[in-house]
DNA sequence: ATTTTCCCCTGCCGGC
DNA sequence: TGCCGGCAGGGGAAAA
């Protein structure tokens, strides 16, 4: 599903695209997906708009236009945003829900299956700074984001650190995919108290974060299920995730069966030997493997 | 205030 | 072969 780096890697390939154009036209073929928003009102104030910059907050992926109005878009489960040379074929995008054109004949569809993605003009003069406060946190590659801050944010809190990685007012950015990825690099049972961290798992969280989210957008994200870039295509990092949907098969460090369960009411999974369980229960005899790694998994 | 539960929505998959 | 229940999970609202 999208997350940081499959929004980070559309925003990439549409900035040079988008950057200086302007939009001619808007048709919203779902109106649920600017809802509460009146569709007429949503597309009649982003028609003769010229795009300033592509941003991208958290998971949201935003075009900022030179009149200091911004369009936020959120794929949320199934979302996809594809660019065109020219207009969509009929056809192209078989879950359509809107369509943007451009002054050169370009186009942007939003296309999305399971129709939980939304669209929002935020108003020009609206303080983005002050609109995301509260509901997305902080950047997690941006520099404030050390491994004392990331100490701070979960100082207190008595959930699960896979919970609590999963909410978006904390950490922006992260869901069940890379949460799962960082907590094994980092050596993190999922079910660890938050808040109750040592100082060095807090930095090897840091990193493990940071560093799966920057493997990802070099690799172009991940398409397990219905991720395509802004282009249409696959990305590649489903080949590089180590635990993620990989029950049963053997932990490409130490060779245990990757374990699976629920937390948070997620799927997750993790291996039972390199993040221990924090319980102290002990990792069934006869689960080890050989040390071996798979395919197309770096150790 | 924080945490937990439920719900939104629909394609897809496994089981019968 | 076809029907059907259950699953997938980002995020927000309501409930605890």
């Amino acid at each position: 599903m999208p997350e940081l780096p499959e929004v980070e890697t559309i925003r990439a390939q549409l900035a040079p695209r988008l950057t200086g154009r302007t939009i001619t036209a808007v048709a919203v073929t779902d109106p649920l997906l600017v809802a509460p928003a009146d569709v007429d009102e949503f597309c009649s104030a982003l028609i003769g708009r010229a795009v300033r910059r592509v941003r991208r907050r958290g998971k949201y992926l935003l075009l900022e236009f030179d009149s200091g109005a911004v369009l936020a878009l959120h794929l949320r489960m199934t979302g996809r945003v594809h660019w065109r040379a020219g207009p969509p074929s009929d056809g192209a995008e078989r879950f359509l829900r809107a369509v943007f054109g451009f002054d050169d004949g370009s186009s942007v569809t939003f296309g999305d299956a399971r129709r939980f993605g939304r669209a929002w003009m935020i108003p020009a003069g609206t303080g983005l700074r002050e609109y995301w406060r509260g509901r997305v946190g902080d950047e997690p590659l941006e520099d404030g984001f050390t491994a004392r801050r990331l100490a701070e944010l979960m100082r207190g809190r008595r959930v699960a650190i896979k919970t609590a990685l999963l909410n978006q007012a904390l950490v922006a950015g992260l869901g069940n995919m890379y949460v799962d990825e960082a907590l094994f690099a980092a050596h993190v049972h999922p079910l660890r108290p938050a808040g109750e961290l040592s100082e060095r798992e807090y930095r090897a969280l840091q990193r493990g974060i940071r560093d799966r989210l920057r493997v990802a957008i070099a690799a172009g994200g991940a398409s397990i299920d219905t991720y395509r870039d802004g282009l249409g295509e696959r990305g590649q990092m489903q080949a590089q995730l180590r635990v993620h949907l990989h029950e049963g098969d053997p932990c490409p460090r130490c060779g245990t069966i990757i374990a699976k369960s629920v937390v948070g009411q997620r799927g997750t999974y993790w291996c039972p030997a390199c993040q221990p369980d924090p319980t102290g229960a002990a990792v069934p005899v006869g689960s080890r493997r050989p040390r071996r790694v798979r395919e197309g998994v770096s150790g």
